[in-house]
DNA sequence: CGTTAGGTTGAAGAAGTTCAAAGAAAGTGG
DNA sequence: CCACTTTCTTTGAACTTCTTCAACCTAACG
């Protein structure tokens, strides 16, 4: 495979818009991707920053938060690699409003727009495809606001562990990308509902906390 | 302008996804659609039935719900005159989450998936234009779930005030589309404490409410 | 003018937050 | 590897917010 910047296959393939292309299109998106390293705890952006482009996490971990005006911050997400940020970016002429901090040595593949730009009116029928993708996305997030706006501490807990668990033999497992304190915060709970919530499910037999970060999932249902 | 169906045209200029496009694209969007009549009561579709097309409202009013597994109903949104709903069915194979039932006699606009498939594969620049508006309502959902999942009841009603107002004459006023229960629903919260919401915020001198459906905006923020 | 659905109000109770304190886990430097 | 420090997690208790239920009020409409 000839492309200018290796691993970054790693990087395009891993992306739900681009990943259902045809390989033809996905290396040709390979192509333009460049990469970046950020150092732990160095800033990826600010908010207000021009969003020009896509980031994918090639290695490393990734936080991204907001300030409210209290000075609180809001914790987005925690991205691993093959997880990315900024798919909208690639469309819109609109600055960022979230940070995104490094939280250990990071590396990223970054597409800009302009060259997805000139990629799509060369080949248009990656954007039908990826209209496909932004449809579906958006159907789910729309799904999921109204959900948020009715449900309770424990559903959303519930939801969060079975979206993120993987079943083996059997055995479905969630194994937590963070800490409790911001799980919490990004389930839009106190970390001291969360701690009380774990307790509630597993006396309740629907879970087994293996460890801090390991959750063996028996019947769990939301909603 | 010489348009298959008239009075279409009050229907595509009126949709995000299509108002932002060339009046020559308009065009051939407009000679698409389809119209449709409702009686009063009708069911316009139900959950699971293939939801293939988009729905301008042309006339009329909607209501679309969900029942969840104890029968009861939600309020997903009422759609008025220039709404319309299943922007993202154009784009994907998925079938009706919801329900949707004519409120009054309805004149409804139908653009059918596979001619909108047809128009694109012909005019690609429509899906790049497509492409970026489906970003931005991304964009705005996502930013909308988020909130969602950490706002109060006060907090809510304020942004949808806020968000529905019209300005004129320096004076910001809200016409509420539907009766306070459907608000409370909508808005996921209970009638009573809708009730005491509207009436926490006249009396801090937020808004006046001017009739049942009319609702003045002194100085209202959320968040 | 009576019926019915929608809206408001009070009071009790459930769900979640906050604060404070104690216990557990994870660095850090000697 | 240990002792120390720091941060995270859990727990209890008081407090806030929202829901529910029941009663009452109001407006719309045959």
């Amino acid at each position: 495979m000839n492309c200018q910047n290796c691993g970054a296959d790693l990087c395009v393939s891993r992306v739900p818009i681009f990943n259902h292309l045809d390989v033809e299109y996905q290396i040709k998106i390979m192509d333009l991707s460049v990469t970046k390293h950020y150092k732990k705890n160095e800033m990826i952006f600010n908010a207000g920053d021009v969003s020009d482009s896509l980031f994918i996490i090639n290695s490393g971990k990734v936080k991204v938060f907001s300030i409210d005006e209290s000075g609180k911050e809001h914790l987005i997400s925690i991205l691993n690699p093959g997880d990315y940020i900024g798919e909208t970016s690639l469309f819109l002429n609109e600055s960022q409003h979230h940070f995104a901090s490094a939280l250990e040595d990071t590396k990223i593949c970054l597409i800009y727009k302009s060259d997805m730009r000139r990629l799509l009116s060369e080949y248009p029928t990656i954007a039908i495809k990826i209209l496909e993708e932004f449809a579906k996305r958006l159907d789910k997030s729309q799904t999921q606001a109204k959900w948020l706006g009715t449900s309770n501490a424990t559903s959303r807990l519930s939801k969060y562990l079975i979206d993120n668990s993987t079943t083996k033999d059997g055995l479905k497992v969630t194994k937590l990308k963070m800490a409790r304190k911001d799980l919490a915060n990004y389930l839009g709970m106190s970390p001291e509902t969360l701690s009380r919530v774990f307790k509630a499910l597993e006396e309740k037999g629907s879970i087994n906390q293996k460890s801090s970060r390991l959750i063996e999932i028996n019947n769990l249902d939301y909603d």
